[in-house]
DNA sequence: GTCTAGGTAAAACGATCATTCTACTTATTC
DNA sequence: GAATAAGTAGAATGATCGTTTTACCTAGAC
């Protein structure tokens, strides 16, 4: 069962994915989420927290999206997971990472801000978890960012470099800790 | 000598960069020129070509800084180029790239996209060609794009990280060459 | 069968926005 | 010394914005 609130914030998510949050006005928000004008203002107190409530839904559906039932392999788990990205960013993405565009129409509120940090801060930790490479937290974060914001102007292209420069950080890991302990 | 213009534009892409490209109207930018809306309109015909005009002369300036006179010796030439762009994100760019901030704030309009385009590839193709390394275009652009764009939430271990993942291109590559010739 | 919770449609409000216009000032040039 | 170019200050305009409010509808519970 979904609530009214939930299904409202889907369909905020993917108006703000889709048009950014500048453009968007109160009016054709309420249109996105069809339901009527005093519905809306009851589930959420203002504009600024249907931005909150739409990326928090963002947040949780692209970490499912990514990381839910990943091959076993570290090979094929590298592929599938650069594969995710560039599908979510496909279907759902056409004008790049949504946390980075509202904190660009927002600069001074440090609330979504925080949501930024937090979010990206969760995917470099699950993806140096996933990957094996428990000391590269940042490096992660760097090149999934990288390849997402680079997916405007670079195209799926993107995501393939993504995964080379993976692999190269692999090797130099593995590489590094066989001399290391040699 | 700088013309009226210049020195405008110059002053409106501060604050831009200051404030995201959605919170300023126009008196604001007016103010931050310190001319009257009557000259602002004179030089500027309207908002949008305020936007693009900063946009412009951020281009050049960037180029300039990270560019202009660096040093012949590749290894030194390597730890410059992000130091500058380290030193230009901490003093010119609090909220991020404004050329994907102004694109953030208004996603349907194109010829913000063709400029953000123009920039990146440019930034690649300088990167790539001040390394040595013509066919990384894509690479460097992509290293760029990870680094300046992790800078909001990374801070300036986003330029080290940078200049890491380059330094292990350039040794992939010189590999690949000395193996492939031999 | 009345009450209540949760919905619709849309008018009204006050503020703010980009843009234009009016009236005046100051140098420079012919 | 009149004309011109380029500036200032700020009022007026008309549109749009986020938010509140009024009036009405509907389905299930007691």
């Amino acid at each position: 069962m979904t609530t009214t609130k939930e299904r409202i914030a889907a369909r905020l998510e993917q108006a703000f994915s889709e048009n950014g949050f500048a453009e968007l006005g109160i009016a054709d928000l309420r249109a996105a989420a069809d339901v009527s004008l005093r519905t809306l203002y009851k589930h959420f107190p203002s504009r600024d927290a249907m931005v909150v409530e739409a990326l928090e839904h963002r947040h949780r559906r692209y970490l499912a999206h990514v990381f839910d039932n990943l091959p076993e392999d570290g090979a094929a788990r590298l592929e599938a997971i650069f594969a995710r990205i560039g599908s979510w960013m496909e279907s759902n993405s056409p004008a790049g990472c949504i946390f980075q565009n509202a904190l660009a129409a927002q600069p001074h509120r440090q609330e979504l801000k925080a949501l930024l940090v937090r979010h990206k801060e969760e995917m470099g930790r699950l993806l140096a978890e996933s990957l094996g490479l428990p000391d590269c937290e940042a490096e992660m974060r760097q090149i999934h960012e990288g390849a997402i914001q680079s997916w405007i102007f670079q195209g799926k292209e993107a995501f393939a470099i993504a995964r080379s420069l993976t692999a190269s950080l692999l090797r130099s890991h593995r590489h590094a800790l066989s001399s290391g302990r040699a």
